[in-house]
DNA sequence: CTTTATGATTTTGTCGATGATTTATGATAT
DNA sequence: ATATCATAAATCATCGACAAAATCATAAAG
């Protein structure tokens, strides 16, 4: 068995490498179609057929395709063999189920990150949780649907308390459980802003993240999720 | 936002459906690349040229194409806009990075699957031990590389004594973090063979996951793979 | 001798077209 | 009316070909 880094590709000097990927189509209509997933655009159930989305996004039917195939490796589309695709359904049960993993990925780092983070850390905290401060207002005031500047710093403000985590492995599982978790966060947020206190939520978060006690961290964050998921659950029974 | 499961697909009557994914060429490519990649007959950094793979496996390059879309979403496989497909390096820092998440995972599905697993889980965890005891042996006996039978048998081992945690997701993404160390795995174990009593490690893995003691387990099962880790290190520097 | 341009060659990403498969339609029989 | 089956329409998966981009080889300049 050959072993190691054989060199992956040669130098990247190319200036435009800086900026993320390369902008190829099947990028675009990745990031566009997740995007629109996510953001409900395209609800679940939904079936993605080619031609349509040929006439919405103006790109072929190959990086179409191309997209829809890292998308269902996501598992935010499913694919069925000569069926095509489909936005992934959405369910209470599921979320549940989903939310069990994401709570015991979020834990693990969470632990792991009050244990070895120093002063950028805290301060990145702080950062994040003053924007959070000022979303969560927002929101509770305006109420409606989720903005996307929520959205941004609610993941911002949950990233940074297991940025110092140290395993990048970790932070990419755990944001790609995120992700599989917004679509649900923006319907049962929304509905329920008036009825929970999500500033003091975080705020306490933040708190106890600083003060080190990772115990109480790590329940507040079972319980922060698992609320949402009761949120859900109660929606989607009326 | 809509909700919920519109019908996502018509039923499914066709008995092939019964049998796993449709065979379409893209599903066989995935399948193909994956384990040439996993089992080291595609080596870590090779350059994955769609016209040399054409010729390998005798599939367009459409098809070509959505498996390494698909692969590169689960990380096996890096893509560089414009620049192709490789295979992703192998690298002992990685590797201990990867082994952290997984550790965290796996010791967070263990804990729930020992505090909900009934007697079936048991009678699984009992089987499947039976199996990993004859696979350890014959490979202390006859060394050398790993053969597929000790892999899937290890797999099978380790993923009864999580069966039982009750979240899909969980499972799901501790097989994917199972997957990816795989190919270090295929190395280091085949090297440390003689060095180590796998059958023991695994054995007293499952006499304590029986006796629902899960902090050893979740010792054991922390040890168990920092040791493959350190393997690996040690084969890197030399 | 190294570095920088320049052109040739390879390789990637994309499109339109085509055969295969599934889904919808409608006719016939129970 | 319902069920079954054949046919038509729609949709999917795949291919070959082409344009754009990257790489490589060679030559000119410092």
């Amino acid at each position: 068995m050959v072993l190691l880094n054989a060199a992956q590709f040669p130098q990247i000097a190319d200036p435009r490498h800086a900026f993320g990927d390369v902008q190829t189509l099947a990028n675009e209509a990745y990031r566009a179609i997740k995007s629109d997933i996510v953001r409900g655009v395209r609800p679940p159930g939904e079936r993605l057929r080619i031609e349509k989305l040929r006439t919405i996004y103006s790109i072929g039917p190959t990086p179409l395709r191309e997209a829809l195939q890292r998308l269902s490796a996501d598992r935010l589309v499913v694919a069925e063999g000569n069926r095509g695709f489909a936005v992934a359904a959405l369910d209470p049960v599921e979320f549940n189920d989903l939310n069990t993993a994401r709570i015991a990925v979020e834990t693990a780092a969470l632990r792991l990150s009050i244990k070895m983070g120093g002063i950028e850390w805290e301060s990145g905290v702080v950062a994040a949780a003053y924007v959070m401060e000022r979303e969560d207002k927002a929101l509770s005031e305006t109420g409606g649907p989720v903005p996307d500047s929520w959205e941004q710093a609610n993941a911002g403000f949950h990233a940074s308390l297991v940025a110092a985590c140290g395993s990048k492995w970790l932070l990419w599982t755990r944001s790609h459980l995120h992700d599989l978790c917004e679509r649900y966060r923006r319907a049962a947020v929304s509905r329920a802003v008036g009825d929970r206190a999500l500033y003091v939520e975080h705020s306490e978060l933040a708190m106890a993240a600083l003060a080190r006690d990772a115990d109480v961290v790590c329940d507040l964050t079972e319980r922060h999720y698992s609320r949402t998921a009761q949120v859900f659950e109660q929606m989607a029974r009326e």
